[in-house]
DNA sequence: TAAAATAAAATGAACGTTCATTCATTATTT
DNA sequence: AAATAATGAATGAACGTTCATTTTATTTTA
């Protein structure tokens, strides 16, 4: 019972180490020694796991990416009317990144830097389609503005990691999302 | 005249290079060697300017911050009413962000990964104030949302830093400026 | 004005440290 | 006993930083 992560199994607690690790230190300035030591495991191990550094944290982020991605859209069914819809898979993200605050904190991080390489990166971007073709439903039907998918993403979803960035996250309550999510639904319906 | 930046004075060298070697390739992997070289300088002559390598970093957010919040309140002027002054100060945000590409890359890394320290973090915050005060008078007159400040950044200013990730920038042309100020007022306004 | 003396700026090889990765060895499981 | 998993000391490359030395600029002297 030492300070490290209380594990399952290895490769597991390798990636909650270098996620925590990540998040407060910064990829280059987190060496291998430390994820292992945090893993309660012997920097040799994590190469039986992964090929490198850079592999692990492309794995790391692909695992997290995809974990998102499945929460966004948790019990949404595609044949519910645009409004309804949307508001489910908002409010499915919302509570990922507000929630798991250590996991949205380390994709950011990734998506704003060099660290993850080009191909994880698209693998990462893979799944957010049904949300793209919601929003191209709703435009045909005409209660979605016609503007591209990026000004849609980036007035409606993007701006949740802002609110996780704060120092006060506590304060961000119910009744602040339902305020949130309104100010998303105004900025894309028509 | 070899493959480096032409320079004026050799700080000045020094800033550009770290911007852009630290967009390529992050902070931590980013050589004080590389810089000095891209700047046409010798290692050594970095620390005659700057203390050590934390220290240049910190300056150079410092310095790139200034400038983009000089940048945006340009020609804002506090009488006017709210609706103009927000949309001077937005779409000066707007132009800074898809111009100084450079400069908005290196600030949204270092907001985005711990590699600036937390005073000058804080001194980098400053200068928004006109912004929020502007808001302020917009709920005292019931022209703006009463919501937070927070919220209220989250879902008119952020979203242009998303819209410069994008790897068609080139794209962003007038009209999607005016689409996406539209979405900017939209989700503020009452 | 030219030469000499001093000061300031810049250099880059060298230093100590840290890091990612390896692999001979040991522990554990089958 | 054989196979698999895990270890951690060792390695060599790369890094941030230093500082004795050189180069350039400025001032003083003759």
């Amino acid at each position: 019972m030492n300070g490290s992560i209380k594990i399952r199994n290895k490769r597991e607690a390798l990636v909650k180490a270098t996620i925590q690790l990540v998040n407060n230190n910064g990829f280059h300035a987190t060496p291998m020694s430390k994820i292992a030591k945090m893993a309660g495991v012997s920097p040799g191990t994590i190469y039986l796991y992964f090929e490198n550094k850079q592999d692990l944290v492309n794995q790391v982020y692909i695992e997290v990416k995809a974990s998102f991605t499945q929460f966004a859209f948790k019990d949404y069914k595609e044949d519910a009317s645009i409004a309804i819809g949307f508001e489910k898979i908002w409010k499915n993200i919302a509570k990922f990144k507000l929630n798991e605050i250590e996991e949205s904190l380390f994709l950011s991080q990734c998506d704003n830097t060099p660290m993850i390489d080009e191909p994880s990166r698209k693998e990462g971007l893979k799944h957010l389609s049904p949300l793209l073709k919601l929003w191209g439903r709703g435009q045909a039907e005409g209660v979605i503005k016609q503007v591209s998918p990026y000004l849609l993403y980036a007035f409606s979803i993007y701006p949740i990691s802002f609110l996780l960035q704060q120092r006060d996250r506590l304060e961000i309550k119910p009744k602040n999302i339902n305020e949130a999510y309104e100010m998303a639904w105004n900025s894309i319906k028509i």
